[in-house]
RNA sequence: GCGGGUGUAGCUCAAUGGUAGAGCGCCAGCCUUCCAAGCUGGUUGUGAGGGUUCGAUUCCCUUCACCCGCUCCA
């Protein structure tokens, strides 16, 4: 069933290595599951993918009118908060408590299960026993099960100075509401944005850099006023599902799957995923790229109060066997005073949360194509053609003297200079039949090529190539650079 | 974590218990007035570690990575 796809997906794997977009890591020692390397295609496509939402989300926002589908007028600013921080933070986000579960395994049927749940757990093998009932399970001792990775603060740090990498970079902006505030004059609703690493023990890395340990997050937490939240949450549902499908995802590709009540965290009010169809997967399933999550107050709540705790619908802190909290907040207020209304409250929190690995992974699967173009006598021959989105493309144009000869690389350098000066990724490529270099081109979805001929002397003009139609105009020298940049701004 | 498969040049593949070949690619040059296959020359390898052996890419063990299925994915 999978069989095309799965051929497909290894021609990207293959492509990714053969032209420097991804390598595995340290691939000279063997590698290492779960992590991933971008080479200096990759790396300029990663940075476009990221430097598009940050534009996107960011520096091109107009806090001054509401965008189309908003309820009013914005702010959005940003940060870059630590990749460790403060142990505490994690005990209140309840990501300690979720992270450091004993598991045990049983030897027997090869399950493995938490070990303060397996006396509600039924044996797989026998259900009408429950894990380690049967006599035939073998289980093994409690084990850590790490879901966090730690590490130790201080050359001489001991297990007392444990910390950990973060597991998201959600948390480095709800500890820090409080100095935006206070720093930045903004006022609810305003997004907070940050662009980050983060980490997590991945049980099962797996189908390329799509799970991987250590990957990059794309975050905004909106705050809101409690009562706007669900038009708030609708706005940036459509928005986030929309910036995928602006930047070439094939809506054919691309779904929104708004998540099923029983889902749904008991604070929430609603979550959904954008998800696109990897080629790894079978058909009809999708794999997460963002979820857009209704978080309520429960963040801002956690790190002023404590952890806090579901119990019958209400969110209470939960308190230790001595009644105390068994994770104390900060206990600081991050409660936010609307001067308009008079009113104090815990703004309730939007949360777009997009994966810039897998929105790269996803953007290099929907770019790669295999097509037919003619070859010098008019055959046609195959080719692979990764059809990048202008924004995204790791090089937006390469420039080629039709022949090594006449004068013609010099004219073809000084373009390519002008270009570069203009702050536009381009290329010189010399070498080879023109064919060739076209080729060469498309394989790593450059938009445009740009080649200077015997008439360029005397018509000051050069032949720009489009990537997808194969078509040829003429441009004059003086209108490149404009050119190149026009057809950018789409 | 379990089970199955795979691992030879940058890529696709070949071969062998006795110095590893080809095509493509890449590089240098020639040729060339717009879509990869013209000419000359060059370039590179048995995933890692150990064992058996006079000798291992080949046989054995261990390990690592990748793929598939399960498990997991807070």
């Amino acid at each position: 069933m999978a069989g095309t796809r799965e051929g497909l997906m290894d021609k990207i794997v293959a492509l990714c290595k053969r032209r420097g977009f991804v390598f595995q890591c340290s691939e000279i020692y063997g590698g290492l599951n779960g992590f991933w390397d971008y080479g200096p295609l990759g790396v300029e496509l990663k940075r476009n993918v990221r430097e598009a939402w940050w534009q996107d989300m960011v520096s091109r926002h107009d806090p001054l009118d509401a965008p189309a589908g908003a309820p009013q007028p914005y702010q959005m600013v940003g940060v870059e908060t630590s990749i460790i921080m403060h142990p505490q933070v994690w005990k209140c986000s309840g990501h300690y408590d979720l992270f450091v579960d004993k598991m045990v395994d049983c030897k027997e049927c090869k399950g493995r299960f938490r070990a303060d749940h397996i006396s509600s757990i039924p044996c797989p093998v026998k259900p009408s026993k429950m894990v380690g009932q049967h006599d035939k399970c073998s289980l093994t001792a409690p084990r850590d099960f790490n879901l966090m990775f730690k590490t130790i603060i201080g050359a001489l740090g001991t297990e007392e100075d444990a910390a950990f990498l973060r597991p998201e970079t959600a948390q480095g902006i709800f500890v820090n509401f409080k100095n935006v505030c206070d720093s930045t004059r903004v006022k609810v609703p305003f997004g907070i944005c940050q662009i980050g690493k983060s980490f997590r023990n991945e049980i099962t890395p797996r189908n390329f850099t799509f799970r991987s340990r250590e990957f990059e997050q794309m975050e905004i937490e909106f705050f809101c006023p409690p009562d706007e939240s669900p038009q708030w949450y609708a706005y940036w549902r459509d928005r986030r599902f929309a910036w995928y499908t602006r930047l070439g995802i094939k809506t054919d590709n691309l779904r929104l799957r708004d998540h099923a009540a029983d889902e749904l965290s008991h604070y929430s009010c609603g979550t959904a995923d954008v998800e696109y169809a990897f080629p790894f997967l079978d058909g009809g399933e999708y794999g997460e790229l963002e979820g857009i999550a209704h978080r309520g107050d429960f963040d801002l709540r956690s790190h002023m109060e404590g952890k806090l705790k579901n119990e019958n619908g209400q969110l209470l802190v939960e308190t230790g066997p001595d009644g105390l909290p068994k994770w104390r907040g900060s206990g600081k207020d991050l409660t936010y005073f609307d001067d308009q209304t008079r009113q104090r409250y815990t703004p309730h929190v939007i949360e777009p949360s997009a994966g810039a690995d897998r929105g790269t992974l996803a953007f290099l699967c929907e770019a790669y194509h295999e097509d037919e173009a003619p070859d010098d006598k008019g055959q046609l021959q195959s080719r692979v053609v990764m059809r990048f989105h202008p924004r995204i493309a790791p090089i937006k144009a390469a420039v080629f003297p039709l022949i090594k000869k006449d004068g013609q690389p010099e004219q073809a350098k000084a373009v390519y200079r002008e270009l570069r000066e203009a702050g536009i990724a381009c290329t010189y490529d010399e070498q080879a039949a023109i064919g060739k270099r076209y080729r060469r081109q498309d394989e790593i979805g450059t938009p445009w090529c740009l080649t200077i001929d015997g008439e360029t002397s005397n018509d000051g003009a050069v032949t720009l190539r489009d990537r997808d139609s194969l078509q040829q105009i003429r441009v004059p020298i003086k209108e490149v650079v404009a050119e190149i940049q026009r057809r950018l701004r789409g």
